[in-house]
DNA sequence: ATTATTATATTAAGCGCTTAATACAATGAG
DNA sequence: CTCATTGTATTAAGCGCTTAATATAATAAT
């Protein structure tokens, strides 16, 4: 987790709680390859500091991602990644496969095929960054 | 809304409000064409009774529509669909564009690219029914 | 040993969502 | 007019999320 491009300092839904939001965001570092398995999670008050969220807020999501099995923590060295690669990466495609299939679901109920809404993707992709 | 087949008695996530729950799902009664312009809508309190929420919630959701021009009001007649079809399709474009935009983000946070969200959409839509 | 750093636990307060129980307002039906 | 039906407004209570302010426990560094 080098540098400043971070998903975690983004402001957050006022419709969502906040510590499930954290989780999502630890998830997406975590399973693009921007934090790698092994590597140091910052201290809980340096994190809440940064965020602007109470330490206890960000504790209960840190919890919820150990709780999975992404996070793991060592008395007093801190917190890390998980070094198991292959549940990342089943993780990861677990999550991926229910993005698909709610998105899907989402564009089915509002009226569009699954053919309607790769055709959005098709467009829609090129004009990406 | 004919018979039975209603995405709206499904039962609701408890980490989202009720009442936004009940406007994402009107939203897509509406632009699905599931409920037509001028169609009317069922009591407050009648639908409370049948999705189990309370009538105040039901009515948070009602204005909440009505403020966005879906529904409107006649005094004792009851609640309505808008007879405006062209803001309907409209809106439902661009929700639609919403939709799409928020599912390559988050693939791409999930480190797929537009190209790789496209092909599981290929597949995955195969095996919709 | 002492200190600093780490995660963790506890308690109280505030706020938004939801519910319950009402009451009020407007109008069409009889 | 009277009544039933419609939407609307009010008040109080409960619950989960968040915050603030602490306190505790464990261990590496000195």
């Amino acid at each position: 987790m080098e540098g400043g491009g971070d998903s975690l300092k983004q402001s957050f839904d006022p419709n969502l709680p906040i510590y499930t939001q954290i989780v999502d965001r630890f998830k997406q570092l975590i399973f693009s390859g921007a934090m790698s398995p092994g590597e140091k999670v910052p201290a809980v008050r340096e994190l809440a500091l940064e965020l602007g969220v109470n330490p206890n807020t960000l504790q209960r999501a840190m919890s919820e991602l150990e709780r999975e099995g992404l996070l793991y923590t060592e008395r007093t060295a801190g917190r890390f990644v998980t070094d198991d690669n292959a549940l990342i990466i089943a993780l990861r495609e677990e999550l991926i496969a229910t993005v698909v299939r709610e998105f899907l679901a989402e564009m089915k109920a509002l009226g569009c095929s699954s053919a309607e809404a790769e055709l959005l993707i098709k467009r829609h992709g090129g004009e990406m960054k």
